[in-house]
DNA sequence: AGCTGGGACCTAGCAGTAAT
DNA sequence: ATTACTGCTAGGTCCCAGCT
């Protein structure tokens, strides 16, 4: 916040880019073009605040016109897209959006292909979910995407905005590890990331799916068989624990240990193909309809709530929005798909050995987030009504203060994953069986 | 060189409380 | 009842170090 309030007290020339403006005088070069843009800047980091006594006041309103475009950027990642470049995001978005159709000549027309027209089409919706949060900011935006010079430069303010508000949620969450369970033994926060994943006990359970979590706790026949201990719900490992595995159990876990792979060969373990375990409430997964219990955990919860309340009301939830939070920020108080999946990047992410990228060894959070969100493009599917309804409860609680849009686009994902497929013929299934029933 | 994470620091804003 | 002040929390920025 300090860099637009720095810049607006810097300079006191005033070229807004407000349409309807003559250009300003042309002033000398080299660096006109970015004078402009810096007054432009300044002039948007202005801020009108009351002198009188703080009265309680909606930070949307408050925000001056360049602090609104930062907090869209931030919004970006959070709540549309975490892994979408930005900048061609709003490259393709302003060019559909702002841009005349140019009309090919005769005979010269260019087909561009229907591929990159898809790819093409992904970034303006998303550019489109952006823009949506705020109509004022868009009108700025349209100014600046007049002069080719400004508009590059804000791409690049606004992928810089992005990225540092990605960067604060991952470093906010990196040491929260008490949201999935409490860790035993403890991990100190001083400590890296490297004895975390399947290298912990208890986070490779978490982090691994269920048919595998199965497999590695399945338990040699002995004698007492028949016991309820022996078929309890498996969770982390001793050593004593360990010796009473199964030599199947023994091997997956030796694979996974070394290599991530299960002793078929066939299926990775650790894929964005299966969801991991700690994304399921606690004793619901059944492998024949990978749906139930699915984003029910409140480890996920937690971190809705950390990322859109504040870490504060993280455990325990919040029954009203008292503080400054990312939800007042960007004006969000219903819960999204988009938002669901990025929660659950994180949360793959923070029991991760590895730091925030697209891929983690064979697990890629893009495809993760992409299944996320498809899961849920059946608005009218109980089951997408129910979740989402879960999670509006659980991170907002009854402080739902404000309506937002519910933005809905199709950010499809050809690729057909394990969980996905699974979930997917269960709800033909049901659907069929009530069209004939 | 560029990118990313860690952490210190700054600032905004809410809530509580005292003063008028 | 209104206003002003203060403490605390949380978001954002900046800078440095380590890694690729």
């Amino acid at each position: 916040m300090s860099t637009p309030a720095a810049g607006a007290s810097a300079s006191t020339s005033s070229t807004p880019p407000t349409s309807g403006q003559a250009p300003p005088p042309p002033p000398p070069p080299p660096s006109a073009a970015k004078r402009n843009y810096d007054s432009a800047i300044a002039t948007l980091g202005e801020i009108r605040r009351p002198k009188s006594k703080r009265a309680k006041r909606n930070p949307l309103e408050t925000k001056s016109s360049l602090e609104k475009l930062m907090s869209m950027a931030r919004y970006f990642p959070r709540a549309v897209h975490p892994f979408m470049d930005i900048g061609l995001a709003l490259e393709y978005g302003g060019k559909a959006r702002w841009s005349a159709p140019t009309p090919a000549a005769p005979g010269n027309s260019v087909v561009i292909p229907a591929s990159q027209q898809k790819e093409e089409q992904t970034y303006i919706d998303a550019f489109e979910r952006m823009i949506a949060v705020s109509s004022e900011c868009a009108d700025v935006l349209r100014e600046f995407y007049k002069d080719e010079d400004q508009w590059t430069r804000i791409i690049s303010k606004f992928r810089e905005t992005a990225n540092s508000a990605r960067h604060n949620d991952t470093t906010g969450l990196k040491h929260k590890l008490k949201y999935p369970t409490p860790i035993v033994p403890a991990i100190p926060e001083a400590t890296s990331k490297s004895d975390r994943g399947v290298n912990h006990a208890m986070l490779r359970d978490a982090i691994i799916p269920w048919s595998l979590r199965l497999k590695i706790h399945e338990r040699a026949p002995t004698s007492h068989d028949g016991d309820a201990s022996s078929s309890s719900s498996p969770t982390a490992g001793t050593s004593e624990e360990e010796a009473l595995l199964s030599d199947e159990a023994k091997r997956a876990l030796s694979a996974l240990l070394n290599g991530c792979k299960e002793t078929d060969g066939v299926t990775p373990a650790l894929t964005s193909g299966r969801f991991p375990s700690c994304f399921y409430a606690d004793g619901t997964y059944d492998s024949n309809d990978p749906a139930i219990g699915l984003f029910r955990a409140p480890f996920l919860l937690r971190i809705g709530r950390h990322l859109w309340t504040t870490p504060s009301s993280a455990m325990d939830g919040a029954t009203s929005l008292k503080t400054i939070s990312n939800a007042r920020a960007h004006g969000q108080f219903i819960v999204t798909r988009e938002m669901i999946g990025y929660i659950c990047c994180h949360g793959r992410n923070m029991l991760s050995t590895a730091d925030w990228a697209v891929k983690d060894g064979a697990y890629n959070y893009q495809k993760l987030f992409n299944k996320v969100v498809k899961l849920f493009k059946k608005d009218n599917d109980p089951w997408v009504v129910d979740t989402l309804k879960w999670y509006q409860d659980g991170i907002f609680g009854q402080c739902r203060n404000a309506s937002t849009e519910d933005r809905d686009s199709d950010n499809d994902d050809d690729d057909e994953d394990d969980d996905v497929a699974i979930i997917n013929a269960r709800r033909a299934e049901r659907e069929s069986s009530a069209s004939s029933g």
